[in-house]
DNA sequence: AATGAATGAGAATTCATTCAT
DNA sequence: AATGAATGAATTCTCATTCAT
């Protein structure tokens, strides 16, 4: 947590848990209503305090949404430890990939405020940068097990590569969530596939 | 355009050089503000009039962005007759999709606000259905096509690969749109190759 | 009134009406609750408007206040004229000041807002400039007379002369607005009788 | 210290010293961003501690303001002592008054918050008393040494006169303050020039 | 047909003050 | 004794919308 965003390093447990409690109201009317329904004295009310309250903690608007992209920032983090261990590398691609999209849509079904916020494409430059910096974090990731597992590749294919593999990926994730469930498993399996197909023609490999 | 959204239909050319250009300005307002500069009087101030000469052609915010919506509408169904000619199903795949991306990333470059425009998560109901009936617009011909050309796709497993295909695209524009300018040819071309690689994979065709 | 100070410069009489209307509030506002009582609801309701239509004349709080200062600063350049007629050296000075003090005092007397405004030290710098503008009109138009009257001042010597003149008479103006009214004409003849007597201390002349 | 102005009487020097910070720091915010800056956790902040003990010492706001007044009071009283002397009368009126001046200048010099909380034109009843306190008894002062030194002049004509030099003095220190250091000393002649011309004139004396 | 003017509702933010620990 | 936390009331300002000319 960011401390510039806040306005006070909370120090009693209490106050870490309203700080906790204000992200997760800034996050839920963010899923509830969108951007727009996200006003202070909102989140505030959601958040069972008054708006001072709020201020108390946070030095304006922005700086909630600020705390609460990094806190996906954070969790994206936590997202790519679980994805890309160490020894992914040996992990077969399909296999790979697939643990990937099932992690991400189940990512997705339980932080839908993380689309919400990331998904505005004007953001202020700073949430902006904050929302980049997951992304680049997973393009990193996935460039260098791309270029561990297909060693002709240049450092400059691997990247484009995984950009368009991660842009696919965002593309689809909304997708997943608004599907009406019976086509969702479908949907997630064609994921997977074209996922595959297009890495299989960038390596250029068939792995066993 | 669509009877509801206009208070009076525009009998004179000048009233419906008015009402392009109010949506003109809403367009450029969107590119250059985001969702959150639109405001009426700014609207109306960057089209050059006034607020309540806006109002006397539209009911209220809502119905401006209604009618831009439409007009994008319209535009995409002119794309998609420019894509999905009769005889589309003769022309090669990879012909095919390869025209389609860059016909939708030209269309992509010269209409910057309706990618603003319809990515807002939490546009209204309304707004939404038009957005969606773009979409779907494109997933059905797509859909058609594929049917076409691989007679032995069900209906649901060609709509499904449709939709796949379109958020992918969906997905991959906006990167073509951000990329620097010396990565864009390579990001086109591996859109197109992800688009092959799974379409192939889906037909199970490979055309001579 | 200067454009930069109006959103919109008032076309219609009643605007200009309008505009005129929230100074007085805001001047009368002043003189009876002081800076702290002077809100931008507190004017608009005293001026019998809402806050909204105070905002489509001013850009914000601040902008009121340099239109009232304004406002202030053409009425002293009016009392300037009034006192500093050209012919003014040729007057005798105890006339000339004896006059300057009774116009300006009766100008305190009508204008106590003039008072309370400039008299906060901390003024925005924008304010204080104005204000510091109606003062240094003052002094270069009493530099100027008394060099007319004592040649033998240099430049400085008159300047700085002025400047003594100009702040005695700022100090004195509040304790005759003060004063209890069996004592003002007391102070006004005092008041004379200080500037008669430092003027004829600087220059070394006595009038016949 | 007035026992009204405090909560409980700080029975403990550290406390009599918290009593002393949290003036001192209201006192440098009034210098620094003057009565609209004066908040009561900005004092508190600068003085080091949490709001909430500055309101251990004092009932509100407007007390520690009282308390400030009040110690500015003091400060004067001590200043009167030293610049009335008893043997005062006795000194030569140029001595007596050029000696006043300096003593001023020094004291407006060390005090920079003295002017801006007394010249606030707004101040509440209470404070204004204790400001009228502090003037008033420079007056009676300087009204005694007159009716010492010019016997015939009746008590209210020596009142009024020194009103009127308590009042150019107030005008003109300002002057003194924000003067250019270039002129400074000459102002300061100047002032005291002003004094002693207005003293000889009403006293009718011309001292050896 | 066009527009200047008006406004209610609401948004962000501050601040003096109190309370519970 | 000290302070983190809480808050109601107020303040500045915006915006969608209406009205009168």
């Amino acid at each position: 947590m960011d401390k510039q965003n806040l306005r006070r390093q909370p120090q009693q447990n209490r106050s870490q848990q309203r700080v906790a409690e204000i992200l997760q109201a800034a996050s839920d009317l963010l899923v509830e209503q969108g951007y727009e329904g996200l006003s202070t004295s909102a989140i505030a009310a959601k958040a069972g305090i008054s708006v001072s309250s709020l201020y108390q903690f946070f030095a304006n608007k922005e700086a909630v949404l600020q705390a609460l992209a990094q806190r996906y920032l954070e969790k994206v983090t936590l997202l790519n430890e679980q994805v890309f261990t160490p020894d992914a590398v040996y992990v077969p691609t399909a296999v790979l990939f697939g643990r990937t999209v099932d992690i991400l849509v189940d990512f997705a079904d339980r932080n839908k405020g993380f689309h919400q916020l990331f998904s505005t494409p004007w953001l202020s430059p700073e949430l902006q940068a904050v929302g980049d910096a997951s992304t680049n974090q997973m393009i990193a990731e996935i460039q260098k097990i791309m270029m561990g597992k297909a060693p002709h590749l240049s450092e400059e294919e691997a990247n484009v590569a995984a950009q368009v593999l991660i842009h696919m990926i965002k593309g689809l994730l909304p997708l997943v969530e608004t599907a009406v469930p019976e086509q969702r498993p479908a949907i997630i399996a064609e994921f997977k596939r074209m996922g595959m197909a297009y890495l299989t023609a960038v390596t250029g490999l068939t792995e066993p």
